[in-house]
RNA sequence: GCGGGUGUAGCUCAGUGGUAGAGCGUCACGUUGCCAACGUGAAUGUCGAGGGUUCGACCCCCUUCACCCGCUCCA
């Protein structure tokens, strides 16, 4: 498909997901605020349809391990809110939330608090000294070289000379330099003055008060992710439940974060929903585990009814790599504005031990493990004492697959529009998974009289109590087999004119749009089946 | 955050400095005999929002918001 079609596919979509019921603007009728959306009526039984499924396949129906066995898993509900203090031992302030600058010739972006300055003296052949103006380099040890490289560079262009090199007292931090000044600097890559923006407070996370005074101590976040909550509660969990190393911890929730640019529909929001497990191993293992949940991660996509050829795994490269994590792969989608590239889906990290000794480090609460198992086995094999006290309590390594729901959402209304100009009836529809459609069946009298609308309730009285229906007697059964198709319900029963002879009905697939005869007391069973189907 | 584009009915889109339009969809009634049938009728818009110019602005100007595209960002 040319580009401009794939884009033409995302904007149909769109406009699908609006006139149906899938996803509106959020507070549209106020104009909308960038990077919200609301689900619809339908919208909100497809996203709870994957939920389930993923909730299911982690914590109901968790998958059978290396050693034959299910692994160990329990579920989680943590507060959008925490002790602010969490988010400082996870690393999301600090860092991120420090003024930064940003060079509007180069796109980069600096820590202002990392950026010194000071005036480029040169000393000219004929012995004048030269100002050159106030040059910028990012601080640290190798300040001061820098600075002169910088200023070399600079003087050579302008007639050459000898640069005079500032103390390094002389260097100031762009912070300090008052607003007209920092107007003037050339930033450390730029090639003219004034490229520099003013410091700016850059940080992701929503901020709110918690309590009715707004001051700097009742500051608090909204979270940025889902994961911190299982990190809080893992020395909850292994006192007040059975579980043992290696065992996980699964969430589905809400996150914020202040997006720069949220895009394309609701790849990119500011609110989202997250789907997160974090695996608590011995360190030894973790590898292990990193290539088991890799593979059963790709397993879940691919039961979502996605085709094999808009997934892959992608593996982060060192430079890439979070803070936290030691290795990362991504699970990858051809997304109809990514296209022919992939675009990110889910993550899958190794992050070693750095989020429980963060937070023992802040808190000091003790986040360790006493693995008694490991410790019988080292007593077996002889160990020390020493040897066995030491090594059977330890931090545990964590292993994180963690991806969004609401684009998993996405994921699956792009897998299942189609369009088709040469088919009869709806031109649009949606071939969803019959296992996540919103509705999973239209029952319909075929016309509305001689006793076959009084059939079909009766019988959407009974089926509804199984599975979402919709009943329709209203207009053409073509333009109701077409509603159906536009939203993606797999399957429509017709009441007809022979139902009332001999108890039978058409049961009507959306895809190949074939029909076939089932008895009316058989059509549960009929249904249930095909709708569990893989 | 920067640059470009768009904004008129639920959706797709015409339109003119002088009282707002189409197709589809929605609803009602009639009709109906398996793929958006047909007939009749109906509802729906502060023309994204705010300000300005003008006797008069959906149209011209400014600001702002939202969406799309390209950079940037995405811990």
């Amino acid at each position: 498909m040319s580009e401009q079609a794939q884009i033409n596919v995302m904007e149909q979509l769109v406009s699908l997901c609006k006139r149906r019921g899938f996803v509106y603007p959020a507070s549209e009728i106020y104009g909308g605020l960038n990077g919200f959306w609301d689900y619809g009526p339908l919208g909100v039984l497809l996203k709870n349809n994957i939920r389930d499924s993923w909730w299911r396949s982690m914590v109901e129906v968790p998958p059978i391990g290396p050693d034959g066995h299910p692994v160990d898993m329990v579920g989680l509900d943590s507060a959008i809110i925490q002790n602010p203090k969490t988010w400082v031992a996870s690393g999301h302030v600090g860092g991120f939330s420090d003024p930064m600058v940003d060079d509007r010739e180069t796109k980069q972006r600096y820590r202002a608090d990392h950026l010194v300055c000071a005036i480029a003296k040169v000393k000219r052949k004929n012995g004048d000294v030269q100002e050159l103006g106030f040059l910028a380099v990012l601080d640290g040890d190798r300040a001061v070289n820098d600075f002169v490289k910088r200023a070399d560079k600079l003087a050579r262009k302008t007639g050459g000379g000898e640069i005079q090199p500032p103390e390094r007292s002389e260097l100031t931090l762009f912070t300090k330099l008052d607003p007209e000044r920092q107007k003037q600097v050339w930033g450390p890559e730029a090639t003219q003055a004034g490229t520099l923006t003013e410091p700016r407070a850059f940080n992701l996370m929503f901020q709110t008060y918690v309590g009715a005074i707004q001051d700097e101590t009742s500051k608090a976040y909204l979270r940025p992710e889902t994961a911190q909550g299982q990190f809080l509660n893992f020395k909850n969990i292994v006192d007040t439940t059975r579980v043992k190393i290696p065992f996980g911890v699964a969430q589905i929730g809400k996150s914020f974060r202040n997006e720069v640019t949220p895009r394309n529909f609701i790849f990119r929001s500011r609110e989202f929903e997250q789907m997160e497990m974090e695996w608590f191993c011995h360190p030894d293992e973790a590898r292990k585990w990193y290539d088991f949940w890799k593979e059963e991660r790709m397993k879940w996509w691919k039961s979502l009814g996605v085709r094999d050829e808009n997934l892959r795994f992608r593996d982060h490269d060192a430079d890439e790599l979070s803070h936290y994590s030691k290795m990362t792969v991504d699970i990858e989608y051809k997304y109809p504005f990514t296209a022919p590239d992939f675009g990110e889906l889910e993550g899958i990290a190794h992050r070693g031990c750095y989020d429980l000794t963060q937070h023992q480090t802040h808190s000091g609460q003790k986040l360790d493990y006493f693995d008694q198992e490991l410790q019988l086995k080292l007593k077996e094999q002889g160990a020390s004492a020493d040897e066995i006290k030491q090594k059977s309590r330890y931090i545990p390594n964590v292993i994180e697959p963690a991806s969004g729901l609401t684009r998993a959402v996405l994921v699956v209304l792009c897998e299942a529009y189609r369009r088709d100009p040469n088919r009869q009836g709806s031109v649009e529809y949606l071939s969803i998974k019959p296992q996540f459609a919103p509705i999973k069946c239209g029952i319909f009298p075929l016309v509305n009289k001689e006793g076959m609308p009084e059939v079909s309730e009766k019988l959407y009285l009974d089926l509804r109590k199984h599975f979402t229906c919709e009943h329709d007697v209203k207009q053409s059964i073509g333009k109701r087999y077409a509603r159906m198709d536009e939203i993606g319900t797999p399957f429509c029963v017709t009441i007809d004119g022979e139902t009332m002879k001999d108890q039978t009905l058409t049961v009507r697939e959306r895809d190949a749009m074939t029909q076939e005869r089932v008895s009316l007391d058989k059509i549960k069973g009929y249904l249930l089946e095909r709708l569990s189907a893989e």
